[in-house]
Order: structure tokens, then C-alpha cells, then sequence
DNA sequence: TGTGTCAACATGTATATACATAATGGACAA
DNA sequence: TTGTCCATTATGTATATACATGTTGACACA
């Protein structure tokens, strides 16, 4: 009844271990108490102690090897977990007014340079769309996205003017794997006039591929004035606590 | 043993419900079978179902009410996992030679403005460091690091001039919590000259602060040409699998 | 009709138990 | 000395069971 924590015993144990963990106490390569000797150590059966040092592993913490035991993990790669809000909530987010404007719709067949974007089969219907996303009255980012009508033909019949395809297709096609690929370039004639900003402006690039069970959905390229934009990504050792 | 996959049950019914529920069989907001039920289905007990539906509640795909059941979630931020890996590793997996070279070294104490940097109070010493990692024979990116002596006093003691700020802080202070930021600037005068590129050239920056238990460690910024670089962020619907 | 109480229900957490599996290290034989 | 085999050991997975906890909805009562 000190401070009253109302813990459970699992998470009790848990923060326990992570915390030798993460203040050295415990360096990597150090062993920990096997299970019986943790579960005699908390007065709890080896079961509750599995469980942590399962998740434990799971959060790539620590390493286990049958007969050996479990061992603080060498932190190989700085994984950080970057959360990709759609541009709305984003503009939101920072107290400013939302607006979007499409600037070209058109429905194509996939060429040979689609590939490099969607892997897809040349000849399939394709929508290609740009838009503009403002925050306040000025230009926030560039959207230029392909969808692939293959895996979504009901986006052929939405004219795409009033919502973002962003927030249509997260509606569709929820839960679908991703790939996003982050790089600076240079604004080009066609991005500088459609910010609104200088030719040659430094401009954060996000591409973002998208795949559901049934193949490629869609491939989008934002692209943000470089100084008016931050992405941030988190990192904290034993996930999300 | 159609294809003969070896799988434990556990695994065998995780990856069942992620289908359905990546496949878009089973929409956000769908109620899942219940506990009883599942262990029914699958022919074991409630706690192998009950642990199957805890860890999918934990990476996210499903969400848990009492008495109501489990519910397909609506996916609400896209969460990619960023690997930022240090930058020798990243060299190599590029098949090129990597080198590194200590531009500046100095110790001072910490003024006004590095407060933005790294949160410490003023006049605390600090390792304010430059330095240049090479791919082949061309700059690979511009490193500017300040190390918290406070924290990490052996650094002091260390010149740099060999071992990378990067890989020798990472084995002195493992498991640390992280924040990166990711931008996009035009390449300043000393960043040109130092990346041997035209000034104005769009870079990619990250930005890293880092804390151990014991409060702030470092902050680092890196300088890529921005064509030259690239970052990678995955997500696949429920975690790692 | 409105409201309070309570039983039923689904999940949350923990235990004891059982057997499988993989790796270590030592016994033992060549 | 060297190589093979096997018991030991720690983890991996699964079961049956128990009780706690938060919710819902039905039912009784005003």
C-alpha cells in the first residue's frame, strides 16, 4: 500500500526484468534467472514467467536458447516505430484548417514504368490521381497516387473531389501491408508550382506501396516542403509501455 | 499433410484469424467468434485461444471488451517499423568500402542553444563531434554528434579517431529510448563542402535524441545527399510473421 | 414506466501439470 | 585421444482448472 500501484503480477514481473534491462544493470549477453528460479524469486509458477519471458523475446529484449537459458539481446538494429497518420488528422493535428482540391483524374492502362511503382501486369486499368492537400490556404503536400482498379473496381465509380483517396481506400482496403520509402529531392517544375514554393526547394518525399491478400492496391508519392515537415519516429525498448 | 507445414496450433490458429481479417473477410468493427467457440473450432483449449486472441489484441488487429467479445479493430495510424541501422552496416549492405574520418572533436560546456538538441541544464560538459563515413571513396553522410558527458563520462576518454561515436556508444549504452526526426533541407555551405556536393542540393536529415534511465545521452544529426539515400519502413498486418 | 439489483457471461489472470524439443556435457567405447 | 550416444536440463507448447473483473440485460420493484 505504499503508492498503491495496482499491477498485475505479470506486468509486475515485467517491468522488473525490463528495467535491469534498460538501466545496464543487466548488459547484453548477461543471463537471466531461468524460469523456475524467476518464478521462485516472484512466488509464482513458471507458467506466469514463461509468459513474460516469451514477451520479453517477442519485444526482441531478450534471446532464448533451450538448456542455455535467456539473455539480454545485443541491440542489433534501432528500430523505431513511425506512425503515418493520414494528412488530414496531420493538418488537424497542428490546429490548422483542412482542405484538399483534386487536380487530375484519369483512368489508363499500366505501362512498363508502372512497374516501377505497382508491380503489375502491363495493360491493367489503372486510376491516376493528383491532389492537393491545404493546410490553412497554403499548400501542405502533394499527392500523386495509383490505384489499382484490378483490386478495387469500386473506386472507378468515385470521382475522388470531395474525399482524399487516402482516407476512401483505408475504408476499402483496411488492414492492408505497406511499404514506405523516405527520400529528399529537389522540387521539379510540376511539385514547385503545385506547392506553391521555389523551383529547386528541398522536398520530403514519402512513397508508400500498398498491398492487400489480393495483390498490389496502390502506390502514393507525397511530397512535402521540406522545411514545413517533420516526420517522427519512436523508439522504446520493450514496446509499447 | 497437404503441404506438410509443421506448425504449432497456436500459430496454426493466429494465422487463420489474420487471414480473415487481412483478407478483408472479416471488416473492422466484425465480432470474432468467442473464446469457447474458438477453442471449439480448433479443438483445443480456451487458453490456447485465449493467448491467440491476447497477442492479436497486442499487435493491434483486434480489440477486447468484456462480456461483448473481440472485434476486428479499425486500423487507425498507419505504424510502420523504421530499421535504422548504424551507418557501417549500412555501407556494406551496399557492397561498397566504408571508412570514416573525425572531422572536429571538441569538449565544451553546454550553452543556451544546445538545449533544443539535448535537454540539459547549462554549463554540463559535452563531446561535440563532426564526423564523415565514406562509401568507396564518396562521402556517405555528415554526422554531428553531442554526447552528454554527464551520462557517458568515459567518452572522454575516448578519441573517436578510429571507432565510430555510433558503434561505440551503442555497446556502452545499450537499449536506450530514442526519438528520430526525418526532414528534408538544402545542403548549407559546411554540409556541401564536407558531402562534396553542390550547396542547395536536397538532403535528407535524421535526426536521433537518445535516453538511457539516466537521463539524456545524445543527439546526432545525419546529413544525406538526398538521391543518394533512402529509408525504409515496413508494416504487415499483425507484427512480425 | 422508470430504476435498481443481480445473475449470467466473456474475458483477464494465474496455477499446477504434462509432454515435446533442442542443446549441453559427460560417460563410455573405440 | 577422439567420436558417439544418452541423460539431464531449460525452454516450448498445450491442457484443465480456478477465481477475479467488468458488462449486459433481464427481472423485480416502486
Amino acid at each position: 500500500m505504499t503508492t498503491a500501484k495496482e499491477a498485475t503480477l505479470h506486468q509486475r514481473i515485467l517491468s522488473d526484468l525490463e528495467g535491469k534491462i534498460v538501466s545496464g544493470e543487466w548488459p547484453p549477453g548477461h543471463r537471466l534467472p531461468f524460469e523456475v528460479d524467476l518464478a521462485a524469486q516472484h512466488g509464482c509458477s513458471r507458467m506466469t514467467a514463461n509468459k513474460v519471458l516469451t514477451q520479453l523475446a517477442r519485444s526482441g529484449l531478450i534471446e532464448r536458447r533451450r538448456k542455455s537459458g535467456s539473455f539480454v539481446a545485443q541491440p542489433a538494429a534501432q528500430a523505431a516505430v513511425l506512425e503515418i497518420h493520414d494528412i488530414e488528422t496531420e493538418v488537424r493535428s497542428l490546429r490548422l484548417a483542412y482542405s484538399f482540391r483534386l487536380a487530375s483524374r484519369m483512368v489508363r492502362n499500366a505501362g512498363p514504368a508502372d512497374r516501377i511503382h505497382l508491380d503489375l501486369p502491363e495493360s491493367r486499368p489503372l486510376l491516376d490521381l493528383t491532389c492537393i492537400h491545404n493546410a490553412g490556404d497554403r499548400p501542405f503536400c502533394l499527392e500523386q497516387r495509383l490505384i489499382n482498379l484490378s483490386a478495387v473496381p469500386e473506386a472507378d465509380g468515385e470521382d475522388f473531389s470531395r474525399v482524399a483517396p487516402g482516407a476512401w481506400l483505408i475504408s476499402r482496403v483496411p488492414w492492408s501491408a505497406a511499404e514506405h520509402r523516405i527520400s529528399s529531392v529537389s522540387a521539379g517544375a510540376d511539385a514547385a508550382a503545385a506547392l506553391e514554393i521555389p523551383r529547386h526547394t528541398a522536398c520530403l518525399i514519402i512513397e508508400r506501396r500498398t498491398w492487400s491478400s489480393s495483390g498490389p492496391v496502390t502506390f502514393v508519392r507525397f511530397t512535402y516542403p521540406g522545411d514545413r515537415h517533420m516526420l517522427i519516429a519512436r523508439f522504446t525498448p520493450g514496446g509499447e509501455n
